[in-house]
DNA sequence: ATTAATTTTTAGATTAGTCTAAAAATTAAT
DNA sequence: ATTAATTTTTAGACTAATCTAAAAATTAAT
């Protein structure tokens, strides 16, 4: 049985290691956990003792398909958690993560599939990001960063990488919000930050926000 | 903020305290919580320092209003999750009592008022047991075992006070529930067993059944 | 290819909660 | 009112998770 500790490490390791097959590092970990890069060594040895990781001195870890699993199932259990609050319970969608961090490490299988039948297995949170089902499947959807996105086109928000509260409610109070359409007008080279025409009103928004909005193209 | 065993302290302690004023003693509290005397003086004196609860050496602990106050909203929290658990996830009464134990410790005012808003405001949990209001306020009904019934007289079942799993599978399995209208017929003093009549059937019950089972007059 | 800067690991200490075993206080028994 | 039995507390040790400070390895820079 694993400790809540030990639960979140390999939860964070999970998402910083989400992209592409190399390791991750002990000062990423460390980050991520807000803690010490010496406790995560600590941590990881332990870890990896227990056949959740692979590690090699210094040059950091990689889950293995226990960790992976241990992994997915959390990010299930959070997202689900995260879908009640928002539609059963009134919140917003910067209210639900740092609930959503406690629920999500409650152990019951019968708990959480309950939970998923009486939400009618939704696919995605309140963020836009996909929910594992049962036997850990989900699909990875193609999105792109507003960043990344072709001036003229138009695109479908469907969710953000920061899930700050301070991000969420900027989002918020400019009435952009999972589903809004959004065409892109101008990058400007000078400072990265992009010009975007949305609900019939125009605005221009930082490199910083262009880079944490996940986009569909329509 | 109290740590997660801070608070199974507090609950045991007024669990064990409840009827009466009487001081709780370190045995009691070693049993209730499955953990020796010795690790009970540690946990007490941190707790009398905090001043959650008074403490005199060799005499026995007794909760502040603080501690009271924590302590019934803890059994607030524990009882609207064993109610969502049964009526909206389709767990039995014998199943909730575990995971309650968890859930209960989630720390957000917000989450257990929609909570409780959600499930319509109920006053009594699974098991028959009343359930605190936003201020703490609940009304300790006026509830007699089955053992000090009067022979001839009818009840309804209104809780239980043991909640281990095999004696609510055992009321399960012979259709005794909340509600359930029961008749004393006969009281056996060599034993103190009970012979009743519920549903137009009779039959006995032990001794410990009867201690157990908490009934209204009708 | 050395030197410098950065990252990671080790060593040793700390805190919360627990335990065992022995000492002290209280309660019960003769 | 002593002695015996029980309960409670103290003292010292252990584990999980953390930290600081110093040492070791890796990476970057001249």
């Amino acid at each position: 049985m694993l400790t809540l500790t030990e639960e979140n490490y390999i939860k964070a390791i999970y998402h910083l290691g989400i992209y592409g097959k190399e390791m991750v590092n002990t000062n990423a970990i460390a980050e991520a956990l807000n803690t010490k890069a010496s406790s995560v060594t600590d941590m990881v040895k332990k870890l990896a003792e227990k056949e959740y990781l692979n590690y090699k001195k210094y040059q950091g870890v990689k889950l293995t398909n226990s960790g992976i699993n241990v992994a997915v199932n959390i990010v299930r259990k959070h997202r689900l958690w995260e879908v009640f609050l928002v539609e059963k319970l009134n919140f917003t969608w910067d209210e639900v993560h740092e609930i959503a961090e406690h629920l999500e490490h409650i152990k019951s299988e019968k708990l959480i599939n309950e939970l998923d039948a009486f939400l009618k297995f939704p696919t995605h949170d309140p963020h836009g990001d996909p929910i594992p089902d049962k036997d850990g499947k989900f699909n990875k959807i193609e999105k792109i960063t507003l960043s990344q996105a072709v001036v003229g086109n138009t695109y479908k928000c469907i969710g953000v990488e920061d899930t700050s509260t301070s991000f969420l409610q900027y989002l918020d109070s400019n009435n952009i919000g999972l589903g809004t359409t959004i065409q892109l007008l101008h990058k400007e080279p000078f400072d990265n930050s992009v010009k975007i025409k949305f609900n019939n009103s125009e605005m221009v928004v930082s490199q910083n926000v262009a880079k944490n909005l996940f986009l569909k193209a329509l």
